[in-house]
DNA sequence: ATTGAAATCGGCCTAGC
DNA sequence: GCTAGGCCGATTTCAAT
C-alpha cells in the first residue's frame, strides 16, 4: 500500500480550492499527464480519502431557519448510536462525537425547533443533558497540510496500515490489512463464512 | 432580485452531490439547455450562494493531528474578532460564533497542541475561558431543503433583500438593496466618496 | 461549429520478487 | 526474468462556448 506523496497531496489542494478544474490544468501544475491525475484521483477516491465533489455553500445568504449548534451530552457508549441516528436527517450538517461522550450537532432548525428536529432521531433516555448554542456566524474552509498522510485500520486487527501493508481485493471489495499474516486470516474466515452460506 | 427557485434549488441539490457534473447532465434532471444551467450557476456563484467547487474528504482516513473542537468564551463584543483571527490558520476547518459570544473552532492539532495552534492568532486577554473536546468521530452532509430562500442584507440599512428589491452594478461589482430609495442613498454617498479621493 | 476536455487503450518503464 | 503498478501518448467520444 502506497503512502499519500506530496504529488498526491498537491492534486487533493488543487481540488479543494476548485474541484471543477480540468485533469489537464492539474496535471501541468504537477508535471504529470492528465490520465496518470485521474489515476490518482481515481485511487484517492477508492480509497475513500475522496468522499465526492461537492460545493462550498454560503448558508449565511441562505435562509432555510436558524443556525444552530446542539451539544449532547449522551450516557458512555452510546454516543455513536446517537450520532448515526442524527447523521440521516436533512437539517443536521455537521456531527461531532468527542472522546468524552458528547455530540456536537450543527444544523438549520425549521418552525418546528429543536424538539421537532431531534425528538424523531435521539432515544431522549440515553441523552443526560441538551444545550442549543444559537449561531451568528459560520465559516468553513478545508485544507490539507503537508504533515497529512493516510491512516487505514487493517480489517483483520485493527491497527494502523503501514506502507509495508497488503491490499487484496476479494469480491470486488478492496480490502486492506497491515501484514501478510492478517490477510491470510480474513481469507481464511472468509471462505468459511461463504461455504456456509 | 430574484429568489431561488425550485430549479436553482435542484441545480445546487445536484451539484452537492457531485459537482464534477457536466452541465448537460444537470440540464436534463431540470429540463434546461446547458447554457441556461450554466448561467444560472453562474448567478448563483456571483450571488456568493455557490462560494466555490470542492472536496468531500474523509479526514478519518487521513493522520495529520489530532481532530479537536476547542470551545472559546470571548469578551462580549470581541467574538467576531477573534473569529476572524482563527480563519486565517490553516489547521482550522470550521468556525461557528454563538449569539452569546462564544467561539468553536474544529481544528486538527499539530505536535505543537492546542497552545501552538492558538498562542499567535488569539488576544488572550479576550478570552475568557477555553475548553477543549477531543474528537473520535466527525461527519458532514450538506443539504438544501425545499424551504430554503435567499436571505441577503441591504447594504445601506441592513434588512432582509426580498424579491422585491434592486440590483445594482457599481465599479463592477454587484450590491443589493432592500428598496429604490436605498439604492439612491448608497449611490449619492459613493459618489460624494469617490470625489473626495 | 469549433474548441477543448474526458474516457479509453496499448505499450513502456521501474521496483520488487 | 517476471509481475504489478504507475505513467504516457494517441484516439475517439462527448461537453463547453
Amino acid at each position: 500500500m502506497r503512502d499519500l506523496d506530496k504529488i498526491d497531496r498537491e492534486i487533493i489542494r488543487l481540488l479543494l480550492e476548485n474541484s471543477r478544474r480540468p485533469y489537464s490544468e492539474i496535471a501541468a501544475h504537477v508535471d504529470l499527464s492528465a490520465p496518470a491525475v485521474r489515476d490518482r484521483i481515481d485511487r484517492l477516491s477508492e480509497l475513500g480519502v475522496i468522499r465526492g465533489f461537492t460545493l462550498d455553500l454560503n448558508t449565511e445568504l441562505l435562509r432555510g431557519g436558524v443556525g444552530v449548534l446542539i451539544e449532547l451530552a449522551i450516557e458512555p457508549g452510546h454516543a455513536t448510536a446517537v450520532a448515526d441516528a442524527l447523521a440521516a436527517l436533512d437539517r443536521v450538517e455537521h456531527r461531532f462525537v468527542t472522546a468524552d461522550s458528547t455530540v456536537f450537532v450543527h444544523a438549520t432548525l425549521g418552525s418546528g425547533g429543536v424538539s421537532e428536529l431531534l425528538d424523531s432521531a435521539v432515544p431522549v433516555d440515553r441523552v443526560r443533558s441538551i444545550d442549543v448554542h444559537l449561531l451568528s456566524e459560520e465559516s468553513w474552509s478545508p485544507s490539507i497540510t503537508d504533515e497529512t498522510q493516510l491512516s487505514i485500520d487493517c480489517v483483520e486487527c485493527g491497527n494502523t496500515v503501514t506502507s509495508e501493508g497488503e491490499t487484496a481485493t476479494i469480491d470486488g471489495t478492496e480490502y486492506h490489512f497491515c501484514c501478510g499474516s492478517c490477510l491470510a486470516r480474513f481469507e481464511e474466515r472468509y471462505d468459511r463464512f461463504s461455504a456456509d452460506a
